[in-house]
DNA sequence: TCTCATATATAAGAATCTTATATGTAAGGG
DNA sequence: CCCTTACATATAAGATTCTTATATATGAGA
C-alpha cells in the first residue's frame, strides 16, 4: 500500500470521486476506494468519518441516517452541487501536480 | 500554485530530484523547484529548512558549510548513497499514486 | 454462544505544511 | 552614506490530515 506522508490529501479526491457514482455510506466508500485502486489506496475508517465530517461541514457531501435492508442504521452521503462542482477544479489541481513532478525528474535525467 | 494539502509529502522527492543533479544549498533548491515546475510546486524556506534537517537525520542527504565565492556561508546539501536508493521507490510510489487515482476517476466515469 | 462482518465514533500522537518573525551580509542606486 | 533588494539560514505558533488504539452496537452463521 501506498504510504502516509504521500498520500496525504488524496482522501478528499477519493471521497468527491467515489460519490460521483452515487450515494453511499462510509464503511463502503473505504471498501470501494480499496477495491477499485486495487489495494493501493487504503483508508481506515478512522481516517474517513472524521473527512466526512469536514466535507460535510464545507456543503461538499451532504449525509442523511438511513436504515439498511438488513436493519442496521447507517449514514448515507451524497455530492452537493457545490461538491460536484468542486471536482473538475480539484482533478486538475492533482494534474498539474504529476506534471510537475514528472518535470522535476526530467529536468534531473536531463 | 498548487494548494498545500494536495502537496503534501512532495518535498522529499523534490528535494531528492534536485540533489540528483548535483549539491545545492536550501535557497537555490526552493528557486530551482520553483523554476522546473515552472511555479506549480513552490515551497517556502521556512518548509523546506525543517524538511533539510529531518532527510539528513535519516542519512538521505548530507550537508556541509561552506563559504561561496561572494563570501555567504551557507549549507550545501548532496546525496548520500542511501538517498539515491531511495530516490527509486519514491518515485514508483508516487507513480502508483497517480495510477490509484487515475483509476478512480476512470471507474466513476464509466 | 461465540465470532465475524457490518457500521459509526473518538482520542492521542506524528508528520508536514502555513504565516510570521528574526538575524545578518553583499551589492547597487540615489 | 543610507536605503532597498537579493542572498541565506533559522525558529515559533498554528492548521490539517494522517496513524494506531479503543469503544459501541447489531445481524448472521457455525
Amino acid at each position: 500500500m501506498i504510504g502516509a506522508g504521500i498520500k496525504r490529501g488524496t482522501a478528499e479526491l477519493a471521497v468527491l470521486s467515489i460519490l460521483e457514482e452515487g450515494p453511499l455510506h462510509g464503511y463502503e466508500m473505504a471498501r470501494r476506494i480499496e477495491e477499485q485502486t486495487k489495494g493501493a489506496l487504503r483508508f481506515t475508517l478512522a481516517a474517513l468519518y472524521p473527512m466526512l465530517y469536514r466535507m460535510e461541514q464545507r456543503r461538499w457531501i451532504r449525509g442523511s441516517w438511513e436504515t439498511s435492508d438488513n436493519g442496521r442504521r447507517r449514514r448515507c452521503y451524497r455530492l452537493t452541487p457545490a461538491g460536484r462542482e468542486k471536482l473538475s477544479p480539484l482533478r486538475q489541481e492533482w494534474s498539474e501536480l504529476f506534471q510537475a513532478l514528472r518535470r522535476l525528474k526530467k529536468v534531473a535525467h536531463a
